[in-house]
DNA sequence: CTGTTAGCGCCTTCAT
DNA sequence: ATGAAGGCGCTAACAG
């Protein structure tokens, strides 16, 4: 085991262990000369102290819960790094777990961090409600919720402004003349599919139009789904002259079903998608995305997490970020043909 | 805090927290009739066991830990959620550390694996030798190398066969008529760098062809280095004809470069590269390929600990893996223009 | 400034 | 089949 305790580092020292615990934590009080002779003692037996004693005697494991919904989505990877970040720079460890769309293994391992005393859990819910809270609340665990909304608004939040992104995309593509417009969202328990059909109802209406429910779906934001989707709408008759794809996952899986079917972006069908993810580009270069910041979603989700800690009285935060416009350039001029309006416009406004 | 304890189960159920202990851990010489008794108790009681009095009682968390050297790369979260779906079934968690190529984290985190007294360590190493182990060897934690060996002969070993990989990747552009061929690899620090080069040379020497240094580089497995490294190699007069990536990330960043350059692939240069990511055949469907089964490399390496946990005394045992070769048919016609070979081979052989 | 002491919550002999 | 008691390794009062 690790067989040297902090007695046998205290014994070396010729001191007690409150003092090498002392030493160990940095706190005061304690003569230069033992500080050094419990260093040494320390280095020479190979001392690594129990995380797991401290807690038990804390009652709080110096470590930040990170409950994600998906690991191999790469908007998640990139929010993970960010929080690691912090929580690194912060001494935190973090105990990241992958709920996989799953509302029970979400419970799971929110129960798991109850259970290791995590100091406060980061989570990008798999649905706005039923998530039990009772065990973390019990406990003073602080949550903080990340991309997607809870239904209970006592808990912190960061999130993006979904439905003025969603809006902006569409509204490029009624700024580009279309009007038959096709949408692939993921489903309203999640809250950000739900804000981004909302968006782009909102960008439909103040044009006068409808969205048009034949050509509107949902589903779970996983690839398989996106292609079975667009498959789906790109074969009806009529079909859409453009689509809005409310997640990266589903837009992937709709490029490759565009592919598959032969069609050409923008020619046969234009596309613009809400989040962004680096291969886009190379993929179609004329693929207009709403970029997400991740990695200060991330930050700022972290960040948020350990000011509630500092106060935990603190009135309940929602922060607000704003997602990024990215009107790709076709480098591929021959994907460019048909395109109702020619003009390529700069970065920023939609 | 997780205020109930086992005692106050114990009192509401009129046992001793011995009974409540042997309940909850399903131990047999309890009268049915208490068992009942002390479930209802703990279930009105929500009580949640503390792991962490329980880790320092046992000195054993039941938490695997895996450090990975890049979460942002796709090649890991897939491994990842291998080694998360075998742990799960086996009532594991896992504790996910990215230890981001940087040796100094990896230590780091490698000693909080200790302090955390996890059950058993994955680790895809930054580096081949240089890692300390000792705080694992003394605290008996098993370690398993993922993906990467490690000079230590006594760790078990998941790995595929970067030689014979590499090997057959090569083949394939010969085969095809190229002679003159560059290559862009990982540096040969980390094991599958080094014996991809390997396989690179062994299949040159095999038809009496010499790798032309000017030509070959190395560098950090991440895409602005591909970038940085493809920009150089094709730059150079003469350049190459066929190139050999080494690694996903690189080859993203090549892709990006030869694209930028406004090469055509195979036409202008011919691609073959290690590992492969979904989007791949999106983004240039005439690219060849040497596909990781990542999946298999996590479960066989969570596995592997698992077996090792069973039976500490068991001898070292190195599992190797087979990648398989993808060649993807161009389904864009011009792209396959100026090959020196337009016939397509079925996947299986290079 | 430093040492003594009393738990944190659980599991596990040992005795009954 | 059950209970009593000790201790895992550490920190935080409290004494001195």
């Amino acid at each position: 085991m690790g067989r040297v305790r902090i007695v046998d580092v205290a014994r070396r020292a010729g001191v007690s262990s409150a003092t090498v615990s002392r030493v160990l934590a940095n706190k005061p009080y304690v003569r230069p000369e033992l500080r050094q002779r419990v260093l040494a003692a320390a280095q020479e037996l190979g001392y690594r102290p129990s995380r797991v004693a401290r807690t038990l005697r804390t009652q709080r494991a110096r470590i930040i819960g990170l409950l994600i919904s998906d690991i191999e989505n790469p908007f998640f990877t990139s929010l993970v790094r960010a929080v690691e970040d912090v929580a690194y720079a912060h001494d935190y460890a973090v105990f990241l777990c992958n709920t996989d769309e799953n509302p029970e293994k979400e419970q799971l391992y929110l129960d798991l961090m109850v259970a290791e005393r995590v100091t406060g859990v980061l989570i990008s819910p798999t649905r706005e409600q039923g998530v039990d809270c009772q065990g973390l609340q019990q406990a003073q665990i602080p949550l903080v919720a990340v991309d997607r909304r809870l239904r209970d608004r006592r808990v912190d939040t960061v999130v993006v402004d979904n439905v003025g992104g969603a809006r902006r995309l569409v509204e490029h593509l009624l700024d580009d003349g279309y009007r038959e417009i096709g949408a692939i969202l993921p489903p309203p328990t999640i809250t950000s599919g739900r804000e981004r059909y909302q968006g782009l109802w909102e960008a439909l209406h103040h044009r006068g139009l409808e969205p048009r429910s034949a050509w509107i779906r949902t589903g779970p934001p996983v690839q398989a789904e996106g292609y079975r989707l667009a498959r789906e709408i790109l074969g009806r008759h009529p079909r859409p002259q453009a689509l809005f794809v409310g997640n990266n996952l589903l837009t992937m899986g709709a490029l490759r079903a565009i592919r598959d079917l032969g069609l050409s972006i923008p020619g046969d069908v234009a596309l613009v998608a809400f989040d962004d993810m680096d291969w886009m580009a190379l993929v179609n270069p004329g693929l207009t995305v709403m970029a997400q910041p991740t990695y200060e979603l991330g930050r700022a989700a972290a960040e948020l997490l350990l000011r509630r800690l500092e106060d935990p009285d603190r009135p309940v935060e929602e922060v607000l970020l704003t997602p990024e416009l990215r009107i790709r350039q076709s480098c591929a001029p021959h994907l460019g043909a048909g395109r109702p309006r020619g003009e390529v416009r700069a970065s920023g406004q939609g």
